[in-house]
DNA sequence: CTGGAATGTTGATCTGGGTCAAAGTTCTTA
DNA sequence: TAAGAACTTTGACCCAGATCAACATTCCAG
């Protein structure tokens, strides 16, 4: 059942995809090869979960390539999604012994892992790495904000249109390409998944999308694969004027 | 029209209240005489604006004293609450020329500022400020995520309590007491304010009071003392079972 | 292919919280 | 000590989005 690889690691940082945007982005060839130590790549499948709410964790580490979701649950049964997890993007936290959100791939994905612990200590001599987490986690901090406000005052069409605006800003960052404009893109999420990340249900979720659809705002092709004619048109419909940040 | 000086500044560092759970926490004696080098204190009034979003912000610093809020709002004047600023949270980001936010004193409030440009050039010499404000800033970001759940999944009810949780959560570990049984606390904040943190209208705010009082979960005197007979009752409305957490 | 999970769409109805409006309470400042 | 101004409560009504239900589509595994 398992597909032969979906996507394999590289073969070492010099290859990296995110070599320049992940914790170690501003490691030198010393502190790479330190960090190689105690580093492993992991595969994970759409669907499967990397770890659960309160179980232990001896490691952190970047995602490759792929996406992932980090969510909360009540005890009966409300979840919310409080992160999504694209490439560079960092998970767990160095000090933390038990995770304290599920995290789930939701497309194929590839981690780099560092052992927890040794991972602490390298952190701690190593000036590079802590800075550039720190930056990563304003930034990470920043989009959480952002986030509070389309939770807490957008209306269900705006809370779409924010998330798609994010997931169109992702694309043209991590591929190539502006911000405006015709832009094309899949949804690396299901109904489902939307509705946990905004705040909604997933039958209102479709009906906005539908909406949207029908107003012209966005094209789809089967049921993930979005074009936006006019991308100033959709950050209309966000709400948010141009506002740039969100977004690692 | 000045008070006299509501409340002074410390005279310096060995006496000063949040000594050690502000960015300073983990400081030498020389660390600490370098800061003191680009400090100043600044005293706000309850109600006074200490940034606008989109100014120049020429400092960072740390909450002595009183409480400041972080605010967020869309051209139509939607306006969201993304953080409460309790003594020793830390004001402003290192490498950010301009605030992205509102923040504003809700109480009578004290500050220990350091002149930004310096500040961050201490930061890169000193390991033990980045680390701890890299503490501080995952712990931020938890508590936004928690605050994700509130804002996207949780009722009028439920978001009431929540936040009356936190407060009296921050009070005892502030003043002196536990989290649990009967406990007694001022509201910093207006019924306006807490609409603005909690995604609601100031109209549901009172209202959802009012109802938690009916049903004795809570006792006022006036409109912003508040007595809770049982805290444990209290997490219960909140909906979150005794999950610690939250809250810098 | 085919039967059954997932996943997604659409309709009908209900309701929690928003909106609008009017009073009641404090707090100021004169 | 009075007259605002700011804050709070309460009521009446409404609507965006939830809930419940049926059906369509896609994706597999057998």
């Amino acid at each position: 059942m398992l597909k032969e690889e979906t996507k394999t690691a590289p073969r070492d940082c010099g290859e990296c995809p995110i070599r320049h945007r992940a914790v170690c982005a501003r490691c030198e060839a010393d502190e790479l090869e330190q960090l190689d130590r105690v580093k492993y790549y992991r595969n994970f499948q759409a669907g499967q979960t990397v770890v659960w709410a309160g179980d232990q964790m001896d490691f952190v580490g970047s995602v490759v390539s792929g996406i992932a979701t980090l969510t909360q649950a009540m005890e009966d049964g409300r979840t919310q999604m409080v992160g999504l997890l694209l490439p560079s993007d960092f998970i767990g936290r160095p000090g933390r012994e038990k995770a304290i959100y599920d995290v789930v791939a939701t497309t194929d994905m590839v981690m780099c892992c560092f052992r927890r612990k040794p991972f602490e200590e390298l952190m701690s001599n190593t000036p590079n790495i802590a800075h550039r987490l720190l930056e990563m986690t304003l930034d990470e901090l920043d989009a959480a904000r952002e986030w509070m406000l389309v939770l807490g005052r957008k209306t269900a069409r705006e809370k779409i249109a924010s998330l798609l605006t994010i997931i169109a800003r992702r694309d043209a960052t991590l591929g190539f390409g502006k911000a405006h404009g015709k832009m094309t893109f899949d949804l690396p999420l299901t109904r489902e998944a939307m509705a946990d990340y905004l705040g909604l249900t997933l039958e209102t979720v479709s009906r906005q999308i539908s909406a949207l659809r029908k107003d012209g705002i966005i094209v789809l092709e089967g049921k993930r694969h979005v074009t936006v004619p006019d991308f100033e048109r959709l950050m209309e419909e966000a709400g948010d004027d141009c506002d740039g940040g969100l977004l690692a």
